[in-house]
DNA sequence: TGATTGACCAACT
DNA sequence: CAGTTGGCCAATC
């Protein structure tokens, strides 16, 4: 059960991100203690359409705060959307307060 | 079944 | 300074 692949352990990381905030293909990666893997993150998201889950992908955006896979949102502006009704501030595909609303799970869901 | 790609990131040349 | 390659896992051709 807790042996989650790598996608299982996207998916989890993904749902957890709270309102409002935002968070990187590589940080999520880093934090699976798999930094090369920043590719497969994009996958998961990639098959998390087809998932009976609600996953926040339009949350998971690049290391530049770019929003680099909005075309898989339906092909509109749906990611630009969904993050704006959240708060944020998105200008030419990109999050200006991405570095404010950056969540790094990592040091969120830090380990005591 | 083997080779290639894929919503990335970082280092090397 | 900019372009290329390496890395990782899973899915598609």
């Amino acid at each position: 059960m807790e042996e989650l692949s790598f996608f299982g352990k996207v998916y989890e990381v993904v749902k957890l991100i709270p309102e409002g905030r935002v968070t990187s293909y590589g940080a999520i990666a880093n934090y699976l203690s798999t930094k090369g893997s920043a590719r497969m993150v994009g996958w998961a998201m990639n098959s998390s359409h087809h998932l009976p889950e609600n996953i926040p992908a339009h949350r998971v955006v690049n290391r530049n705060g770019l929003l680099t896979g909005k075309h898989h949102f339906g092909g509109n502006n749906t990611m630009k959307v969904l993050l704006e009704n959240e708060g944020f501030l998105i200008e030419n595909d990109q999050i200006i307060n991405f570095r404010e609303r950056f969540w790094d799970p990592s040091i969120e869901l830090e380990i005591e």
